[in-house]
DNA sequence: GTGAAAGCGCTAACAC
DNA sequence: GTGTTAGCGCTTTCAC
C-alpha cells in the first residue's frame, strides 16, 4: 500500500543526506571514519527511506554471502521421525543468527539430488557448508571437494583417503557405547545384546565398536543390525529373542530403536529391567522420558553439536576472509590432516537399566 | 587442488567459444534464438570450463532470487519434539527443488528475532515467504506486510482485520475434531473431555470449536487448555481426572498431548479404551502408532500441506513475474479477501477408541 | 540470429 | 574524512 516502485538505493539515501554514496556505504557498514554530524544525517536518511542494502549487489563485489548451506543427505524417512535433526538445526540456526548469517537448507532425497546440491555449492551462493548424515559410499564429499566450499561435517566421515583438511564434529560414540555396556555388565548382566544402526554410518559402526570393546568375546548372534528407527528396533529385538532367548540386556544404538525393543519385550511378557535391562543412545527426551519404563541412555548434546559446527565454520571463514578461492584444501582449518572435535557423552540412568 | 583463482565467468566462456557474452547468456538461460552449431560450441565451453552462473550478478539484474524463506516462529521448544515441523519442511523442500528454488530457513526464538526476520524479508533476499506457527498477537504479519513480500501462511492466521489478499493453507481442524468427538460419542461415551492446545493459535481454537459443535452443552469442566506437548498432556489429564473422575473419553488436541494423557490414565489404573476412550489429532506416525494402545486419531497430511503452500507461492510468483514490487497487496493471489485452502482430514481408527 | 553497450546497486581503491 | 570512480558478472535492449 505504501511504496509504488522498487526499494530505495544507496544513491537515494546519499541524495537525501546530501553526501556521497561512499559515505552512506561506510555508515551502513559500520566502518568508522565518518564524522558524527554527517553520520547522524545519514542514519536519519536511512531510517526515513527505510533503506535496506541489496544483498545481491553487495555479494557481487564482496564475494561474501552471509549465508551457509546445511546439507542433510538422508534419503530415508528416518530424519523425519527423529527430533535429532530439528535440534541440530536449532543449534546451527542460533549460531548463524548471532553471526548474521543465513541458513540455506538443502534436503536431498535420492541420488539425483546430489548433483543438484553439488551445483548449488559450486555456484558460490554460500560462504560455507555444514554437511550431515553421510553414508560410506556417499558421492557428496567428492562433489563438495570439487566445489571448493569450506565445509564442516557432522559426524565423522567414513572415508579415510583424501581426508586432509577435513573438519568434523562428532560425539564420542564409541566411548558412550562402552559406558552404556559397562553399566549393563555392572548390573550383573552377562548376555548383553546390541541392536546396531546401519553400519555404513560411522556413528553406528563406532557404537558397535564400543559394544565390542566391552563384550570382546560375546556370542556374535547377540548383535543385530538395524536402522535407527522404532520399527527397525522391533524387528531386531524379535530376531534377537528368537536367536538368543536367554539374553538379559540390550544396548540399542539409539533411543528410537530402544523404544521399539521395549515394545517387543513387553509383548513377549518380559519385564524391564528385571528380565532384560535396556539402554539406548541419544537421550532424545521426547523418546527417552516417555518410554515405559523411562530409558537409561547415553546423552549427547545435539544442539551443542550444531552450534559448534557452525562456530567452527564461521571461524574458518573469518580467518580466510572473503575474496577469491585460495585453491587447494578449502577446509576452514588448514591442510593438516582431518581434524575432528569429539564431544563427550554422559550416561543418564533411568528405570530401564 | 584444481582451480587457483575464482570461478570462470560468462566472459571466459564467451572467449573460449568465440562468441559474445550475450550469446552465452542466451544459451545458458535456454532462450532459443541461437543457431545450433553455435549453441553447441557454447555448451561445450561451459562444460569444459565448469562454468556456473553467479547468482548474485544474475539477481542484481533480474531481481529474482530463486529462493524462498521459510519462517518458523515458534519460541517454544515444541517444534523440536514434534515431527510436524520436519514433515512440512520436507514437503516444501520437494516442491521448491522441483522449481529450482532454494529454501532459506528462518527460525525465530523470542521477540528480538522478529525484527531480524522482518529486516531480512524486507531486504529482498527472497522471492517469497512461507510462514508458520503464528500466534494471535504475533507482530510478524505486520512486518511481512510492510516488507511487501509475497507470502503464504501455514495455518489460518488469527487476525481478521486487514486480511485482504492473505493466502493460507490449513487443515480442516474443526471438521476433523468434530469427527473425532462424534466417533467417541458413537462409542456410547457421554462424558467426553477435551485437552486443547494453546488457544491463541487458530488450530487449537478450531479444534475446540469442533469439540463444542458436538458437545454443545457439555460440562465446561471437561475442557482443559494445554500446550500441544506430552508433558502438557499429562498435566491436563491429571487436572481433568481430578475435576471429573467420571469422564469416559478424551479428545486431545494432538497426538503428543494424547500420549501424555495415556500415560496418566495408565498411572491411575484406568484402562484404555474400556474405561476411557482416547482420540488424538495429527496422526503423527512415530507417536500415534507407538503409544500403548495405538492411538485413534485424526490424520492430516502435513507433507502435502507443505507442498501445497510452496506450490501456491510459486504459482503466484510466476504470475506476477520478477521486477519491482507492484505495491499494495502483495499476496500471490490478488486482492480479493483472504483466500484459504483447507485440506480435509480423515479419522484413523486404532485401539485407543 | 548475433554482438555491442548500458546498467542492476553496491564496495573499495584512490584522489582530494 | 569525504567524494570520485571503476568495476563485480550478469541480462537485456538495441543495432546490425
Amino acid at each position: 500500500m505504501s511504496d509504488t516502485a522498487s526499494r530505495p538505493t544507496l544513491e537515494a539515501v546519499a541524495a537525501r543526506a546530501g553526501v556521497s554514496r561512499a559515505t552512506v556505504s561506510r555508515v551502513v557498514n559500520g566502518s568508522d571514519g565518518v564524522r558524527e554530524p554527517l553520520a547522524e544525517r545519514v542514519r536519519q536518511a536511512v531510517e526515513e527511506l527505510g533503506y535496506v542494502p541489496n544483498q545481491a549487489a553487495r555479494s557481487l563485489v564482496t564475494r561474501r554471502h552471509d549465508a551457509v548451506a546445511v546439507v542433510i543427505a538422508e534419503p530415508e524417512a528416518r530424519v523425519f521421525a527423529d527430533p535429532f535433526f530439528a535440534l541440530q538445526l536449532r543449534g546451527i540456526s542460533q549460531e548463524l543468527t548471532a553471526h548474521d548469517s543465513q541458513l540455506v537448507l538443502l534436503l536431498t532425497e535420492g541420488r539425483g539430488d546430489h548433483t543438484r546440491v553439488g551445483r548449488y555449492l559450486a555456484g558460490g551462493h554460500v560462504d560455507g557448508a555444514l554437511v550431515f548424515s553421510l553414508h560410506l559410499d556417499d558421492p557428496l564429499p567428492g562433489l563438495i571437494r570439487r566445489a571448493g566450499v569450506p565445509t564442516v561435517f557432522g559426524g565423522r566421515p567414513g572415508w579415510s583417503d583424501d581426508a586432509d583438511g577435513i573438519v568434523y564434529v562428532d560425539s564420542d560414540n564409541r566411548g558412550g557405547a562402552r559406558e552404556a555396556v559397562r553399566h549393563l555388565v555392572g548390573l550383573g548382566r552377562t548376555r548383553v545384546a546390541h541392536i546396531s544402526g546401519p553400519l555404513d554410518q560411522t556413528s553406528a559402526a563406532d557404537r558397535l565398536d564400543g559394544y565390542r570393546d566391552v563384550m570382546a568375546d560375546a556370542d556374535p548372534r547377540l548383535v543385530a543390525e538395524s536402522d535407527f528407527t522404532h520399527a527397525g528396533g522391533e524387528r531386531a529385538m524379535r530376531e534377537l529373542l528368537d536367536r538368543c532367548p536367554d539374553l538379559d540386556a540390550v544396548f540399542a544404538a539409539n533411543d528410537l530403536t530402544a523404544s521399539g525393543a521395549l515394545r517387543v519385550l513387553r509383548e513377549r511378557g518380559l519385564r524391564v529391567p528385571e528380565d532384560v535391562a535396556v539402554a539406548g543412545f541419544d537421550d532424545m527426551l521426547p523418546v527417552a522420558e516417555q518410554t515405559e519404563p523411562p530409558l537409561t541412555t547415553v546423552r549427547q548434546d545435539i544442539e551443542e553439536m550444531g552450534r559448534l559446527m557452525a562456530r567452527l565454520l564461521l571461524r574458518g571463514l573469518d580467518r580466510r576472509g572473503p575474496g577469491p578461492r585460495t585453491g587447494g584444501q578449502d577446509a576452514p582449518d588448514g591442510p593438516d590432516g582431518p581434524s575432528g572435535i569429539v564431544l563427550p557423552t554422559t550416561l543418564v540412568r533411568r528405570a530401564s537399566a
